[in-house]
Formats: C-alpha cells, sequence, structure tokens
DNA sequence: ATCATCCATCGATATGTGTCAATACGTCTA
DNA sequence: TAGACGTATTGACACATATCGATGGATGAT
C-alpha cells in the first residue's frame, strides 16, 4: 500500500481536535474561566478535588490542552491557575467547520 | 478517589469529537460531498485510492463516522457512497464554542 | 452458472492513551 | 533550616485504536 503524506494542516487540526475528545477535559474545559482574571478560579489541586480524578492525571489533562494552546497558565504564589483561550477554542471552531465541501 | 459521573452530554461529544480527530477522517471529510447528489463523489473504493489506505481502513474509517452520525450512506448498485452531513456537524461545532463560560 | 467487483467483518499486531502511586521539584511558612 | 503544600514528572498497567491481510456476502457481468 503506497504511503500517502497528509496534509501538515489536518494533522495538527486533528492533534487539536484529538485534545478536546476526552470528557474529562471538556468537564475541564467547562470548569475553568475564559479569562485569567475571572472569580471563582480553581488551582490544579481544586480541579482535582472537583473532578474525582488523582492531582497527576489533572496535570496530564492539563499539559494536553496547553500544549494544544486551548488553555493558558499563570503561576501566583504556589498554585498554578489555568484559564480557556476562548480565541483559540473559537479558531479550532471555525477549522472545523471549514471542512465542509459546499 | 471517589469516582465521579461524567456528564453523558459531555461523554457523548467527546464520542463525536474523537471521530473528527484524526487525520485520516478529517482528509474523508474534506474529500467527501455534502450533499447525496452531488458531482465527483467517491465511493469506498475510490477513496481508497485517493487517500493511499487500504479498503478495510477506510471502512473502519467510515463506520467510525458514520456511528458519530457525521456522515450518510446510500448503496447504489454495488457501491457504496458516502457524503457529510453538514447539518450534524454544524451542531458539533455549535456545542464546541458552547463549552466556553463568558 | 461462474466469475469478478465492491464492501464489511474478523483476526492479529503495533502503537497510543488514560489512570494512578510514587517521586521529585519549587515555594511558602514556622 | 526543616517541614508543609502545590504541581509536574516518571513508571507501570490496562485498555483503546489504527492498520492491514484474509475472508465472506452481495451484486453485476459474461
Amino acid at each position: 500500500m503506497p504511503t500517502k503524506t497528509v496534509d501538515p494542516d489536518l494533522s495538527l487540526l486533528a492533534r487539536r481536535l484529538k485534545a478536546v475528545s476526552d470528557p474529562e477535559r471538556l468537564r475541564i474545559l467547562s470548569l475553568l474561566p475564559a479569562t485569567p482574571k475571572c472569580e471563582a478560579v480553581y488551582n490544579v489541586s481544586e480541579l482535582s478535588a472537583e473532578l474525582g480524578l488523582a492531582q497527576p492525571t489533572v496535570s496530564h489533562h492539563l499539559a494536553i490542552l496547553h500544549q494544544a494552546s486551548l488553555v493558558r497558565r499563570e503561576k501566583m504564589c504556589r498554585d498554578v491557575y489555568y484559564w480557556v483561550d476562548a480565541p483559540a477554542l473559537a479558531v479550532l471552531q471555525a477549522e472545523l467547520g471549514g471542512l465542509v465541501q459546499r
């Protein structure tokens, strides 16, 4: 079977879609605020408790979302706070719709 | 660690997002027409050749997309033709954006 | 009726992924 | 300085997934 290279844009898009294709990561996205200064933010430990997942598991999910540039983080004192990069998510959303042939 | 049940809606959303989180399946979606009667349609064998993937692999990907209700299919004579369910993809797109807290 | 074509399914395999306990690293506090 | 707390990393393990060859069922052609 001849190997045919995949458009790198599609591979990149697939990687970011894969980042949001896990139920726990969707829960994380729905819990995190969309701005860094929002009230009612969770640090990683609080997220862990809220999700009912072990702390390394949550760090793992956050790393995947961060690597996909869908969340941003800032270290404050001992804690690390994450928030959703809403514009990046909007771009992902648009690219998903851009696939359709019209 | 207390197990906390995930919102079934999020699990369902994750399943459909997982269906579009593979580069080959994205290629398939970009090749398939958005209407059943469109010109320049591929049957599964032609898709297989176009993608450079074995026929069972393409059938596998198509089955995943079909199970996620993102493509529809119709058997004509010997061949089976698939097309994108554009409204379903639009719904998926909207739900992805609906996650963001504002 | 026999053969060819198209597609789905099965079986096998290699790779990827989600999860946690244990550990290491940084930072704040007593 | 020693300990407590928060987070990331490592290692391990079970499970899912992408891929292909082989096979079978259905349909059309000779």
